[in-house]
Parts: structure tokens; C-alpha cells; sequence
RNA sequence: GGCGUCGUGGCCGAGUGGCUAGGCAGGGGCCUGCAAAGCCCCCUACUCCGGUUCGAAUCCGGACGGCGCCUCCA
């Protein structure tokens, strides 16, 4: 099956090649450190992990670069505000980031370079595109004269002279580009105000980078001239990555990137996401509330990357129990494995529809909602399979186990479910041991029919932490993220 | 103003010109001492107005509405 994309660039599905086979490089606009970031924000760093995941299930090998923009007007501003250095202002919110991206369970990517250590490859590029005449100096600053190069604002559909055409026309500080269009490609600091906490020195005197320079910089020393797929949120299409091709490609006049992949904004509520609305939540603000993070990593997952989704309570009140049911599924299929007994039923039919319904899905510009209805289907499917083979399992049932490991290679939020629940107190032995034997207890008390004797002990084993489910023969007793089911003792 | 995108049942969210995704919530039932889990049934939708078609939520035109971009916000 073939794997198709909808590119930015051609504004088209096609299907996805790379240039070396088996091997996608890819880069994703990361952080502007100066903030924690926002779920929104995670959104599209979590879609791109979902990306990453999805190329390497299908067999290719991902080189993927994150950039963190430690150096911009933002992060300087603070410092300046603060009275301290640029990296006291970016270094614990790259912390804070880390951490987020960890507790969201994202991977690990090939390279997080960050631009205030690449500022001399950002220069020679400058040199670069001043040997093709495509920079200018006025004043220790450097341009990028955009009339000079054809196709400028493809990634857009804007025709150059619609950019900048509207409303605030060129504030003061930009008149002595000889376009108001051009932008900014090194920021000269003569004349600049205020404590220097972001200054190199250059062929220009001293100054800093503009923000769409890092970006060409850091993609080609890592991963090439051109490079497989290129990612980042809706907002970036102008001016960052339409700047962004306008640099590289002048300088290598090759395609920067075969594939433009963007993720659309979060709504919250309905509404966007905004700091006025104080609905611009953290990571950590949803974890406060008592959600678990595989429930924010999923909800966050569930929509399509090209699709506005709603973020709102109600919908991580859903997700947390479509997950729930997702991991009970898997502990029900285990447990059936586990008694080591097929019967004459088969289900590896279903396993398989599942299977080529979750690739044929992803491999529509992966589109999940549909992967996730066939991963539902197949539950469902496996639970009336199940029902009627109680206490066995079907043929088939461990394949259906084994799917399970592949959507979870693709969307790892059952591992990261497994984590947190572990984390917040695994049972030890000794506590198993405790409740078999309360359970020995209760069974006694059934069989006498003594339901309150028998409830009594199960609620006290739910005050530990431990629940009880009567299953068809057998009991199942639940800690956390493990579970045991014990044989209905005999009468 | 220009460019773009979307408008699906109580909520969220897929979708193909005819074969009623899925999750959550709600109602009924099976199972059960009860509960939980699971299963079954019900609630069966496509902003509006035209058009094409044997047939449209799905194609075309229009209207209305949401959201986004048009110089540094993922």
C-alpha cells in the first residue's frame, strides 16, 4: 500500500517517495524558548511523533531534526526585562519543554540543535547568498530581496505583491529595506538599545540572525540540501517557511523540501487558544486537573492533523475512558492467552481486516480517526469473541494481541498508560498476596451467601487500591496496571 | 479586499454517489447475589436554497456561518 500525503506545496495528495530509499529525513520547526509550551503546541509535536512513528513502522529509517530557537526578539526581550542572560531565560524553559516532551511520551529525536550554536553556518549562508546576489546591506543589516526570486510565496498561493499589501503597512523600524517586503536575514545591533544579551560578531559588525535563517541553516547541515519532509503548525506557512525556501533554494537551487506537512491549530472550547481567554493550558495545567497524560497524548492524537480539533473537557473525559477500554481490551486478551487454551473459534479473519483497515487509514495522509475506528472495531469483535470462548481464547487471539503491539508502536499511548499507572504505586507481591488470600475470604462469605460479609471485603480491598471483578469463572483483581485472575475457589 | 479551509446525530469525530465508521454520553436488555467489565438492541445525522443524477450528506452553483493566513504565534 502506498503512503500518500496532503503536501502544503502543491496543496495536493501524492503519494510519498523518498529520496534515498528507506530513508526519510525530515525536519520539524521546534520551540521558540521562551515559554512554556502550550498543548497546542503538542499538538503538532505530537502528530510529528505519530509521523516519525508511522514512516518507521512502514520500514523506513527517520532522521528527524528539532530545532529549539533559543535567540529571537522574545527571548531577548526577557532577558532584558530581567536583567539576565539569554540562556537564564532559555535554559528552564528548554527544561520545562523536555520534560513535557518526556511525560507526553514522545520520542527521542536524531538531533535537537539549537540555533545560538549554529549562528556561523546561519553566516556563511548570509556570504552564500550574497555571492548570488541575494542579500543586500543597509546599515549592518542584512536583506533578502524577494523580487529576485521567482515563485516567492508558492507555499502560500500569495502572489508577492499581495504580501504585506494589507492593513499595518511597514512599521517605522523597517524603512530602510528598499522593499518592505524583503526580509531580514542578519540584524544588525548599531543603534540597538538596552543591554547586548544577543550579539555575534559577522562580516556586517555585530548583530544577530533573523528568526527564517536558523531553520535553512540547521536542515541542510544535518540532513542535506533537500530534504524529505519538512513540518510545523499552519502558522508557519508565512513568513517562516516561505522564507525559509526562499533561502535555501537561492542558495543550493535545488527544492528545499519534497513534502510540506502542516498541522492545523488547536481550538479550545471552541474558541482559539489565547492567553486573554486563559485558555492557553500546559501540559502541566491538564495534569493538575487529574488527567492522565496517555489521555491528553490521546486526545490529542485522535484528530486529524489537517482538522481543527476541539480541545475540551468533556473530550479528555472521552478519551480517558476510550483508552481505559482500549486498555482493558489488552488485559482481557492476556488473560484469555495466558489460561493457554484455543478453541475451534476463529478470529483471525477479523484480525486481519483490522490490520489492512489501520494501514489502508494511515496511509491516507494518516488519517487516524479511521485507524482508530478499526482498532475499535477489532476490540469489540475480540470481546464477542472472547465472550463466547470464556475462559479460553479464539484462534487468532494472539494476533490480535500482536496488532495491538503494532498500534502501539504507531500511537504509544498504552505503554505510556502502563507507565503511569506503575508509577502511581504498583502493587508489590505482598500486596497480591494479601488480596488473594482477602479473596479466599470473600468466596467463603459468597458461597454462604453472605453478600455483606462479601462485600465488606471487597470494598476493603478497594480502599487498597484493589478492585474486584467477578468474572464468568474466574475472579479478576486489579492493581493498577497489573492484574491477576485467580480460579473460583472450590466449593 | 485577496487566498484558503470547514459546517455530520446530545458531545467529539471519520466517510464513500446507492451497501447506515468509531469514541463518549443517554435509554432498554443479557450476564451477575450485587457491582464492574463485556455483549445485544434503541436514540440513525449530515447548515440552508437551487441544480446534475434513477439515486447526493457525498458532484456543481449560490447563500449563511465558523476558523485561518496576508511579516516573527505550533
Amino acid at each position: 500500500m502506498t503512503l500518500r500525503f496532503h503536501n502544503s506545496l502543491t496543496r495536493k495528495l501524492e503519494s510519498f517517495e523518498s529520496i534515498e530509499p528507506d530513508k526519510v529525513r525530515m525536519y520539524t520547526c521546534g520551540p521558540t524558548v521562551y515559554d512554556r509550551a502550550h498543548i497546542g503546541n503538542f499538538r503538532a509535536f505530537l502528530w510529528e511523533d505519530l509521523l516519525r512513528r508511522y514512516l518507521r513502522w512502514k520500514g523506513f529509517e527517520v532522521e528527524q531534526v528539532m530545532n529549539l530557537t533559543d535567540v529571537d526578539d522574545k527571548t531577548i526581550e526577557a532577558a532584558r526585562e530581567r536583567g539576565v542572560s539569554l540562556d537564564e531565560v532559555t535554559e528552564p524553559v528548554i527544561q520545562m519543554f523536555l520534560d513535557d516532551w518526556t511525560t507526553l511520551g514522545l520520542e527521542e529525536v536524531e538531533y535537537r540543535p539549537r540555533a545560538t550554536e549554529h549562528v556561523d553556518g546561519m553566516i556563511r549562508l548570509i556570504e552564500s547568498l550574497q555571492e548570488k546576489g541575494l542579500a543586500y546591506e543597509v546599515e549592518g543589516s542584512m536583506y533578502f530581496p524577494i523580487a529576485r526570486f521567482p515563485g516567492y510565496g508558492q507555499l502560500v498561493n500569495l502572489a508577492p505583491d499581495t504580501i504585506g499589501n494589507v492593513g499595518r503597512v511597514s512599521g517605522d523600524e523597517e524603512y530602510d529595506k528598499d522593499d518592505p517586503r524583503d526580509f531580514v536575514l542578519w540584524k544588525g545591533s548599531q543603534g540597538e538599545e538596552g543591554p547586548k544579551v544577543a550579539v555575534w560578531e559577522s562580516p556586517w559588525g555585530l548583530g544577530r540572525p533573523g528568526w527564517h535563517l536558523e531553520c535553512s541553516a540547521m536542515a541542510m547541515q544535518y540532513l542535506g540540501e533537500t530534504l524529505d519532509i519538512h513540518t510545523g503548525g499552519v502558522d508557519n506557512l508565512f513568513p517562516h517557511h516561505t522564507n525559509e525556501i526562499a533561502q535555501s533554494e537561492g542558495v543550493t537551487g535545488r527544492p528545499f523540501a519534497n513534502f510540506w506537512l502542516h498541522v492545523t491549530h488547536l481550538l479550545v472550547e471552541g474558541r482559539k487558544m489565547s492567553k486573554s481567554l486563559g485558555n492557553c493550558f500546559t501540559v502541566p495545567d491538564i495534569l493538575e486537573k487529574g488527567y492522565a497524560a496517555s489521555t491528553l497524548r490521546y486526545l490529542l492524537l485522535s484528530g486529524h492533523h489537517r482538522t481543527q480539533l476541539n480541545f475540551t473537557f468533556d473530550g479528555l473525559n472521552a478519551a480517558a475512558k476510550a483508552m481505559q477500554r482500549l486498555y482493558d481490551f489488552r488485559q482481557r486478551l492476556r488473560e484469555a492467552l495466558a489460561l493457554g487454551v484455543e478453541t475451534t473459534v476463529d478470529m483471525r479473519a477479523a484480525v486481519e481486516a483490522t490490520k489492512s483497515d489501520f494501514e489502508a487509514a494511515m496511509d491516507e495522509d494518516l488519517n487516524v480517526s479511521e485507524a482508530l475506528g478499526a482498532v475499535f472495531r477489532l476490540v469489540r469483535d475480540t470481546n464477542q469473541f472472547l465472550d463466547s470462548t470464556v475462559p479460553n481464547a479464539p484462534i487468532g487471539a494472539k494476533d490480535a494481541l500482536s496488532f495491538l503491539d503494532d498500534f502501539e508502536d504507531v500511537f504509544g499511548v498504552l505503554s505510556l498508560m502502563d507507565e503511569e499507572i506503575s508509577g502511581a504505586g504498583e502493587a508489590g507481591e505482598e500486596v497480591i498476596e494479601w488480596a488473594k488470600n482477602q479473596l479466599v475470604d470473600r468466596e467463603r462469605a459468597r458461597e454462604k451467601r453472605d453478600f455483606e460479609q462479601a462485600d465488606a471485603i471487597r470494598a476493603s480491598l478497594e480502599a487498597k487500591g484493589v478492585v474486584v471483578e467477578d468474572l464468568a469463572e474466574t475472579t479478576r483483581l486489579r492493581f493498577g496496571s497489573r492484574s491477576v485472575v485467580v480460579p473460583r475457589s472450590r466449593r
